[in-house]
DNA sequence: CCTACCGATCGGTAGG
DNA sequence: CCTACCGATCGGTAGG
């Protein structure tokens, strides 16, 4: 048995510095962040992390459309598994939410991406995500007809805040929760229920019930 | 008359920095801006920038407290001018949204600062923006008993989401409306009406009128 | 994947 | 507000 520090085996390299960069520069910015850095967290020298990437530019790419590929990968799973009405609506967005909620750094990192380069993400949403959210759009739209969603919906536009809002929300959510009144410090719970309700209440159709109720 | 570039007096230096400044980090970020850029686009010497500001630390602490500022100065006089019931709403979120609007870099700029420094920018929010979110959402639960906003609203909660919505989309709009369809390259109209539809409709109680409808 | 090394630029200081 | 200058670090290359 070799004398390496661990005896389970490695992913390949390329993936170990993929993992370490898209943490530091979610955290510090792409500009925030050195290769140095980036090689010390892999744990090798900086000349070998520029033979896997030929720069640092080049791995900025990467990252972002890593991020993007496993975001396409998730996303036609959702879909498929919540289809139209209001209790799929919520496994859906519920599920769009939780993919960011679990891991706040992809959140981070693709508001980052958007602000640094905005050409590239907006290239790769076109490409990569567009598709799936013309399809959701279109669901929605038929849902007017049946009258479960509000007629004056802009579809399209209202999905393209949704993602916007959620990203944003996880993204900056423990700055933005300084404005909630507790007189303890830290941490309020983040209020993910009212995000769910905002989003439900702009897209669903008000029941005669409800309007009762007011 | 002397020979100088101009002939109208200009502002203090420090002015004049800040205001570079704030331009370059909103568009470059923090650590992609140098003081060399900062000297350059203001036009002296880096060594007489940080005459005026003792290190590139104080210039950025500096340009978020002055953003924090201009806006505790602008909100006070949207509050007074726009109270209760659905017109002045309107034009409450209105001035809101038209406030990053016209100037996208602000967004930018607080977008970044919440990511580059959480806990100053937690700081001056609790500090200088907190009483006025407090004083909106009373008015908002007040508006509960009257009946025309929605019982199932969590007022402070709402508050922070809808700022945090208004800033994140004027920040990444041109990105995220990537994700609209139009063939046509550029500059989609940003779909600003939806996102006030989504403001309204997550606040109000709908009518019995607009519950017949549906 | 390493050692050795490059020119350029970084934030910042001394001294006037 | 300037000139002159500092050590440290930047992204990247040569060569193995």
């Amino acid at each position: 048995m070799v004398d390496k520090r661990s005896a389970t085996p490695q992913p390949s390299a390329k993936v170990r510095i993929l993992d370490k960069a898209r943490q530091l520069f979610a955290e510090h910015g792409f500009d925030g962040t050195s290769l140095q850095q980036v090689a010390d967290a892999v744990g090798m020298r900086k000349p070998s992390l520029l033979y896997h990437f030929r720069s640092k530019e080049a791995l900025r790419e990467s990252v972002i459309e890593e991020l993007l590929a496993h975001w396409q990968e998730t996303l036609p799973r959702l879909l498929a598994e919540s289809r139209y009405g209001p209790d799929r609506f919520a496994n859906l967005f519920d599920a769009l939410l939780s993919f960011f909620e679990e891991e706040p750094r992809r959140a981070r990192l693709v508001t980052r991406a958007a602000l640094d380069h905005p050409e590239l993400v907006r290239r790769l949403l076109r490409e990569q995500l567009r598709p799936w959210t013309i399809l959701l759009s279109d669901t929605i739209n038929m849902g007017k007809a049946s009258g479960q969603i509000r007629e004056d919906v802009d579809a399209e536009a209202w999905v393209m805040h949704m993602i916007s809002m959620v990203i944003g929300a996880v993204a900056v959510g423990p700055v933005s929760s300084a404005l909630l009144t507790r007189e303890d410090e830290e941490a309020v719970d983040w209020p993910r229920e009212e995000l769910v309700r905002i989003a439900r209440t702009s897209l669903f159709a008000p029941t005669p019930l409800e309007a009762d109720d007011g």
